[in-house]
DNA sequence: CTGTTTTGTGAAGAAATCGTTACAGCGAGG
DNA sequence: CCTCGCTGTAACGATTTCTTCACAAAACAG
């Protein structure tokens, strides 16, 4: 059995959450604030965090980079909770390293799919470091620098987080919908060529690396493993 | 056929629903106010509830809360109803148990793709993991790709649903009519070739493995079982 | 064995998706 | 107030993919 542990002040949140997971066999805990939660994640070593981001005593920003510093706790992935408006943009840019976040008010469902998500993948694969490389491509997740073939090139904001979402989720297939969602906040879109534009400024500006976005006609991109 | 019950006092807009839903192959109900709501849900016991936050009577979280607590009702999946403004910061689907919300307005496509989205995970085909094998045929859904023998083979958007609901029903029939909703998205159709035509294809791009997709003739078709 | 119904299949027109370019709005920084 | 860079949208082909249709093949019933 698999362990949750959460870490939310507003106490009518954290029960809910709790019941749900409960509901679904995870076994949880609960933290209400930033440094509980921390001494709570070094002791019980939970399997997945769910951390609120604006907490009293210690942001949730903060919490999450120094899980990221320990070694004991490194590998433990978090998903962050944040308020529309909150710096997601830090979140997502990833200077903090969760994997993934989930934007207030979100649905029952919706946090549950992504809990099972994170937890079936962190079975398997290591959670990377601030670096990530893939063939000749070479993102700094801290520094928001791309380097390809040792070349640093420039991207811009959205651009970056376009790249680095599918850099993250390496090999799977993102919808458009997924990426409106994760990389531009849109809750809820319909038909729009942004993705497909930016995919193409992207592929444009990584010059031959570019074919390792690949289109997968009816779903969406994904980046291409390097192995072949 | 599924049956949604649509709980909402503003009777024109309840009466869309309804058309939209049935349009779409639901059975719909409609109650006006949150008694009316909670009796009509305890005695038809709906497959999903759409739920205004604002009704005479009995308010929508209560309605909610109380459809929770007893064991009959407890696993209907509940779609809230919001208006703008309304305390959505609190979470109101979270702390009711809804499964979703929507946020008026809402665009008609939006509600209709939320419904399908949660009745389809309810109807719960088993929640499989992201890759099913059969024989020499494995299919990985997250990456969108299909092997043979370990040769990867590339399939177009249709062709990949249809296989990926075949394997998923493995070894049950499906009929033409049932593959065009689930694979298709048809609701009512009449005598069409087109699944017979894509299951040549699929078929033919499967090789020697093409033979798993068994004919039944007068039904439909089903994926074999690879013992024998 | 024969007639009838159902399924397999190839080709061609119809439709959908995607890549790309151009452009206008917006905001930051001078 | 102006300029410049970033973004999202629209538009237009170019392809790919889907559907339909016609006919062949196979299964079935009597």
């Amino acid at each position: 059995m698999q362990t949750v542990l959460i870490v939310e002040d507003e106490q009518d949140l954290a029960e809910l959450l709790a019941f749900h997971l409960e509901k679904e066999g995870y076994r949880t805990e609960v933290a209400c604030d930033g440094i509980k939660g921390l001494e709570a994640a070094r002791s019980i070593l939970p399997d997945l965090i769910l951390l609120d981001l604006m907490l009293p005593g210690l942001l949730g920003t903060e919490v999450c980079k120094l899980l990221k510093k320990s070694e004991a706790t490194q590998r433990i992935p978090v998903i962050m909770l944040t308020a529309k408006g909150e710096e997601i943009d830090k979140v997502v840019g990833f200077e903090v390293g969760a994997e993934d976040y989930v934007v207030k008010p979100f649905s029952t469902r919706e946090l549950l799919l992504r809990v099972k998500a994170v937890l079936r993948r962190s079975a398997g694969e290591p959670s990377e470091g601030p670096v990530i490389t893939v063939g000749p491509l070479s993102i700094d997740t801290e520094r928001h620098q791309v380097t390809i073939n040792g070349v640093e090139i420039g991207f811009t904001t959205t651009e970056f987080k376009l790249l680095h979402t599918l850099v993250k989720r390496l090999g799977r297939v993102q919808s458009r919908d997924v990426l409106l969602r994760d990389v531009w906040g849109y809750n809820f879109v319909e038909d729009t060529r942004t993705v497909d534009t930016h995919v193409t400024r992207l592929r444009t500006k990584m010059g031959e690396a570019g074919e390792l976005i690949k289109t997968v006609r009816g779903f969406g991109y994904k980046m291409e493993t390097d192995q072949r």
